[in-house]
DNA sequence: CGAATTTGACCCGCGC
DNA sequence: GCGCGGGTCAAATTCG
C-alpha cells in the first residue's frame, strides 16, 4: 500500500491515520505515510458517544442521498439510528453490490447460519447442490455445514478503527464483547481477537489487535453500531460496566492515547490522556458530511 | 453450573 | 483453478 492511499497527521501529542484500506491494519503501521498538518480542533462528541449511539453513523456520513436531501445537516441535528440490529448502517460506499436492503448487510455475518437455516428451507432449488456439499462434507467429516446461496456476496458494515496506545489488548468501551474468535495475523506476531456485542439484538463486532510494529499500540477497529443505548447488562464480570460510561470513565485503562481512523470517509477520534474522544473532521478525503464536522474555527 | 474464553477447523473472498 | 489469509463456528476448557 501506498504512501497515497493515507494520511498520517500529528497534532501535539496524538497521531491518527486516515486509512481508506482497513486490511492495512493487519499489522502494517504507516510509518511511511504521508505527513500532514492537522488543522484545529474542537471537542464535539466523545468516543462513548459515538459507541452508544446512534449520532454518529458512518454508513450515514457516507450516504450521498442523506448528504443531498439535507436529512442530516447542521451541528446538532444528529440522526436518530435505527439500531444496529434492523436499521444498521447502510452498506459502505465502496461496495459495488447492488443491493438489497440495508437490512440484509446487518443480518450478515453473525446471523448467517440463522440465514442459511432459512435458506435451506427456501432454496430448494440449491437442493443439488446440498448434496453435492454433503458429499464433499462427509469426506471431511465436518461439524459445520453451511450452504450458502450462490452469487450471494458477503457486505460488510462500514468499520472503524483506532490505535490506542495502551497495556491492555481490550480496551473497555462500556460495553460488553465475547470474544469469539483469534487468528494469528500475518506479519505479525500479535494475534488478532474477534469480539461480538453480548446484546442479543446488537451485531456490533470488533476486531482487537496490536501493531507489531509498535507493540504498545493496540489497534481496534469496530464494525457496525450499537442497537442498544447502554451497554449490555453485566453479569458482575470483569469487562461489564454497571453504568454507561462517560469519555472520562471509559477507556480507563492505564496511559493511553486513542487514535482512530475509518475508511472511506474520514472522521478522526482521538483522546488524550486528559480528555474525552474528540470528533475531527480531518479534510483529506473532503467527502465528509458537514452535520458531524463541525469544525471549530481558529 | 452457566457463562465466557480458547482453539482448531472450516468457509469465503480475493489475488495470482 | 488454486492457494492464502481473514473471518467465523462450535466443542472443549476455564472461570466466577
Amino acid at each position: 500500500m501506498s504512501a497515497n492511499d493515507r494520511d498520517l497527521y500529528f497534532h501535539d501529542d496524538f497521531t491518527f491515520y486516515a486509512e481508506r484500506d482497513l486490511s492495512l491494519l493487519s499489522g502494517e503501521m504507516p510509518n511511511g505515510a504521508a505527513i500532514g498538518t492537522l488543522q484545529p480542533w474542537s471537542p464535539i462528541m466523545s468516543f462513548d458517544d459515538y459507541l452508544k449511539l446512534d449520532a454518529f453513523d458512518p454508513g450515514e456520513l457516507a450516504s450521498p442521498e442523506l448528504v443531498a436531501d439535507g436529512a442530516v445537516n447542521s451541528t446538532n441535528n444528529l440522526t436518530p439510528s435505527t439500531g444496529c440490529g434492523g436499521g444498521t448502517s447502510p452498506a459502505s460506499p465502496s461496495s459495488s453490490v447492488p443491493s438489497s436492503s440495508t437490512e440484509a448487510a446487518g443480518e450478515e455475518d453473525t446471523s448467517r447460519r440463522k440465514k442459511d437455516h432459512l435458506k435451506q428451507e427456501e432454496e430448494e432449488e440449491i437442493e443439488k447442490d446440498q448434496k453435492l456439499q454433503s458429499k464433499a462434507e462427509n469426506d471431511k467429516s465436518k461439524k459445520v455445514s453451511k450452504p450458502k446461496k450462490r452469487g450471494e456476496k458477503r457486505r460488510r458494515e462500514p468499520r472503524f478503527a483506532f490505535m490506542t496506545k495502551s497495556e491492555v489488548d481490550h480496551l473497555e468501551d462500556g460495553y460488553r464483547w465475547r470474544k469469539y474468535g483469534q487468528k494469528a495475523v500475518k506479519n505479525s506476531p500479535f494475534p488478532r481477537s474477534y469480539y461480538r456485542c453480548t446484546a442479543q439484538t446488537c451485531l456490533v463486532k470488533k476486531t482487537v489487535e496490536r501493531s507489531y510494529q509498535d507493540p504498545a499500540i493496540v489497534v481496534t477497529t469496530y464494525e457496525g453500531r450499537h442497537a442498544h443505548h447502554s451497554p449490555a447488562p453485566a453479569r458482575g464480570s470483569t469487562q461489564s460496566l454497571a453504568s454507561p460510561p462517560t469519555a472520562s470513565t471509559s477507556f480507563r485503562h492505564h496511559r493511553h492515547h486513542h487514535h482512530l481512523m475509518h475508511q472511506p470517509n474520514l472522521h478522526c477520534f482521538l483522546q488524550s490522556p486528559f480528555q474525552g474522544f474528540q470528533l475531527l473532521d480531518c479534510d483529506p478525503l473532503q467527502d465528509i458530511s458537514p452535520s458531524f464536522t463541525q469544525k471549530s474555527q481558529p
